[in-house]
DNA sequence: CGCTGATTTCACAAATTTGTGAAGCTTCGG
DNA sequence: CCGAAGCTTCACAAATTTGTGAAATCAGCG
């Protein structure tokens, strides 16, 4: 038994977190393997393991994985000697998704600047979509400052330690 | 004509804008009508307006002002001795928008520790956990200073002018 | 080199989401 | 009160999304 802790507690925890990151628009099986293999001491899962631990078909599993190793999130090795794949996630991909919505907010900024030419600048409509121009603009720009701030108080933390 | 302007043009911008927000999350209806309306320079239209210019039905319409007006997005009005509603969207709605994320921040923040507790804190992957906690409450924090720094920067502005 | 276990691909089934038409309800004007 | 305009509700159709089983493909090992 190579895990000693409450299987049932963990997989609860599994699919709801899951549902969470589903809400924030990611695809479910995608969030369910992600969580699932942050969830273990080792970092790491093969595939037939998500396969068990998630209830899902090896073909899911391996729709998930190609998902999520296109975007970055994990990573697929394997042991010499071994047929088996194991997958590991990026140990800050929390982080790094955060720090992604800063290109929603480019793609906001710029489509309201569409908007800003489709009605006219110097019609009423117009000017309200500059002013959220500009709110996104700012948005983005204060993005930065506070992953800086980030990294920062994190390495301060690691020094520390 | 009570609009000179290409309405072929501010068509095509509703469209494009719209998937831009669908793809973050909201209703397609929904994103549709509240553009429709911000691009308006009266930042109005009433229900029959609405279906005439999405070329959708009066069903879908309803559909979605009710998941507007629900989320205070839209707010529903009538002249009086009219049998028209009219519906305006908040001024400031994309704003809103953005600071509501700051919730998902906390279910996020919230899931996680929840991961803690399943796992344990003592565990390697209790952990990890907890690290990610920590990043989500420290966005927490910052995400009210940006916006305080945004109310002071819009009202320099508009002071100013 | 072929055997075998592991993974991927493909066609399809189940579940969801989205929007429509038609009937029903509400409300204003006479 | 009655007629009709306008909105909403309901049952259903179309389109998407998600996941499955089974066959095909790939890779290590003898």
């Amino acid at each position: 038994m190579p895990d000693p802790r409450d299987t049932q507690v963990i997989e609860q925890f599994v699919e709801r977190f899951a549902q969470v990151l589903v809400d924030s628009g990611m695809p479910r099986i995608a969030s369910r393997i992600a969580i699932a293999i942050m969830a273990t001491d080792e970092g790491r899962l093969t595939a037939a393991e998500l396969a068990e631990r998630l209830h899902a078909s090896p073909a899911a599993v391996s729709g998930g994985v190609r998902y999520l190793t296109q975007v970055g999130i994990v990573h697929r090795g394997r042991e010499r000697g071994s047929r088996r794949d194991h997958f590991t996630v990026e140990h800050d991909w929390l982080y790094q998704t955060i720090a992604q919505r800063d290109s929603i907010l480019v793609r906001w900024s710029a489509g309201l600047r569409e908007g800003v030419q489709a009605v006219g600048g110097d019609t009423p409509a117009g000017r309200r979509f500059a002013e959220s121009v500009e709110f996104f603009e700012f948005l983005r720009g204060e993005m930065e400052g506070v992953l800086d701030r980030w990294e920062a108080h994190r390495r301060a933390a690691t020094t520390r330690a």
